[in-house]
DNA sequence: TGGTAATAGTTGAAAATGTAACTAACAACC
DNA sequence: GGTTGTTAGTTACATTTTCAACTATTACCA
């Protein structure tokens, strides 16, 4: 199993993004999944909410790049979990607003710490140099 | 919609390389669909053994970081599209040996073109010193 | 030997995801 | 004001993935 063709994968940019990505959301995923068996998709809408307080379902399609049914579905879960709750917009009743219940936003400080440390052992493996250009190089190519 | 808790997401390394990975994946993801209807794990297994000519299905699992089952199920697909060939190995019959047909080998140097291509458009949203620090970075945070 | 453990790979059922069609509410235009 | 178009969000169905159990073969060791 030697190297045969001069191709290197682990040059192909999408293919490395992909490997980090996978092997460094496996021991988060332990976490959101073992505490509280949320899925990924259910961590970021919660996330999402913590951080902005008061969303749509459509401004979290947007900010996260996920996709509306994966975001509809990620609320209705968290909402039978009482981590959230849903208020159809007065003006425009197309329109929900979502929150965090006091509940909901437990289980964010939690996870949110968790993440913190997380991210503080991954960065152990980068010098801080690295870390800056890493992190202005990913939110590039995250435009779509 | 403004931001409230002080925690940024787009400091949070799993979240950003996901966002990252999958934007940058999916426009190489409308070349190897549309062109072959293969899967993320299928072109994998393909590059694989373009690459390392000769491998069982263990191998990729180490080498890729795939699940046996998903190993499997692309080399089933791969075969059946006439892509690769199995070889039971002699020694140890627990073994099978895969590599290419012509046919998959065309496949590949099809794909590969477009890789090369795909990366040298990723690449233009950073600069060089960016992109030998952003592969090295994923390389280390490549290793579980 | 023979019996247990380990390994490579497959399969089936359950869970998650993607795609497209759908409902409900509003907008725009004649 | 009624027809047509657009938007937010849900649902149904097909495709993928995951998890656990399974087969077949080899290794270990008393």
């Amino acid at each position: 199993m030697t190297q045969k063709d001069d191709f290197d994968l682990r040059e192909f940019l999408p293919y490395l993004l992909n490997q980090a990505a996978e092997i460094s959301s496996q021991s988060f995923q332990r976490i959101y999944k073992g505490r509280y068996g949320m899925l990924r998709t259910e961590w970021r809408v919660l996330f999402h909410l913590a951080i902005y307080e008061r969303m749509t379902a459509k401004d979290i399609c947007e900010k996260a790049i996920m996709h509306k049914t994966k975001v509809s579905r990620a609320v209705q879960r968290l909402e039978q979990r009482r981590y959230l709750q849903r208020k159809p917009d007065e003006k425009d009743r197309r329109h929900e607003w979502l929150t965090l219940t006091s509940q909901g936003r437990t289980v964010y400080e939690d996870l949110r710490a968790h993440a913190q440390q997380h991210d503080q052992v991954l960065m152990q493996k980068l010098s801080t140099e690295e870390i800056t250009v890493l992190r202005r190089a990913l939110n590039a190519l995250s435009q779509p």
